[in-house]
DNA sequence: CGGAGGTTTCAGTGTTTACTGAAACTTCAG
DNA sequence: CTGAAGTTTCAGTAAACACTGAAACCTCCG
């Protein structure tokens, strides 16, 4: 922590910090912040030293952070040592972790989801409840494909459509592509709107 | 743990399990769990029951998923106890979600990185940490104000724009709104895309 | 093949966080 | 005002997790 400028520091402890609400710990939030930032790629020894942590743990953080993708192994002509660094695109970073969180946290949520829908319940609280779980699965399902979708197109475009926001609508009402919120045949799966209220 | 039937408990269990991953402990996610496919709004004790946790440790849970908004408060005539009830809208529990997330960890993010970006950098390293800082800050600012734009469709609209997914693009390229790919004036700020290959 | 330079693993320890059970507090009916 | 029914707080303990330092392990050069 003693050779960090000021600016820097700031930077590297609040993703420290965030680390935590995140599923990662401090250190590996730490890591991941002093890679991101540096000029040029860094080797384990220079994380330790940069973060007062030991050898130990850096190596550890930064074989979670490979897990992650989210830092790339780079090698120095004349040098064994391996350096590490972070793409500094920020779109190509959000895009790993999106997939990332999705393939670790979502899949398993959508299979668990699709295997209870699966079963017979055995009562009205079972029925209500996956009632409930279907809305959940079709939310994600809808969700996640659509980011699937989504995240092909290039980010220039995508970044154009963003700003456009929820202009978007009213220009493909114009069109006659979105029809303006009475549809004449229904969806073929307008499930999660659902307004579930019939309990008791 | 007892009186829940299979279905309830595998769902139950799992939310556990995510807890970890996100911010929230295990209990908190389970007690979220239970409420969220309970037929009818429940009270602490019946938590407490069918959980097996103390009490305490109930309160402090729903205290909590209050705070996330996660969970809404209900009264039975003629029932002094306080009874909870979890919307049952998917749709609606992913905006909450989404708002509580945001409040809690991108602003303050994205207050570190304003802060950040007002220094003056004081050599080459600041410079370029800089200008990283500002590729994550662009980035942040795009999607979440994209997000409260969009945040405000209706849920049924916001389906059908998203089972269109990428087609959007094409349609608005025919309109015209949206020019395929290399565009007269540059944009204002696409600073995000810089490819920052710059150091050594 | 020896050993310099580097990486990974691991037992042990310190720190944080979760959880319990009991006590304190609140509210309301009589 | 009293006490029954309920909720919240809290000190103490148990469990989980992070981190260190050292040893084991690789890999490549000479």
């Amino acid at each position: 922590m003693t050779t960090l400028t000021p600016l820097v520091h700031a930077f590297v402890s609040h993703f420290g910090e965030m680390g935590s609400h995140w599923g990662i710990n401090r250190t590996v939030g730490q890591i991941y912040a002093l890679i991101f930032v540096a000029p040029a790629p860094i080797h384990a020894d220079e994380i330790a030293e940069r973060l007062s942590f030991s050898r130990g743990n850096v190596s550890m953080g930064l074989k979670e952070l490979q897990a992650w993708r989210l830092v790339k192994l780079r090698h120095v002509p004349g040098d064994r040592r391996e350096y590490f660094e972070a793409p500094s695109d920020a779109w190509e970073v959000f895009r790993t972790l999106a997939e990332e969180r999705r393939r670790r946290e979502i899949e398993p949520t959508l299979s668990m989801l699709r295997n209870a829908l699966l079963e017979t319940p055995s009562n009205e609280a079972d029925r209500v409840a996956q009632e409930r779980m279907r809305g959940m699965h079709d939310l994600i399902d809808l969700l996640t494909t659509w980011f699937d979708d989504v995240q092909r197109l290039d980010p220039h475009t995508l970044a154009k459509l963003m700003k456009m926001g929820a202009k978007v609508q009213r220009l493909l009402e114009a069109t006659g592509a979105l029809k303006p919120r009475n549809d004449p045949k229904p969806d073929p799966k307008p499930d999660f709107l659902r307004s579930e209220a019939d309990h008791g």
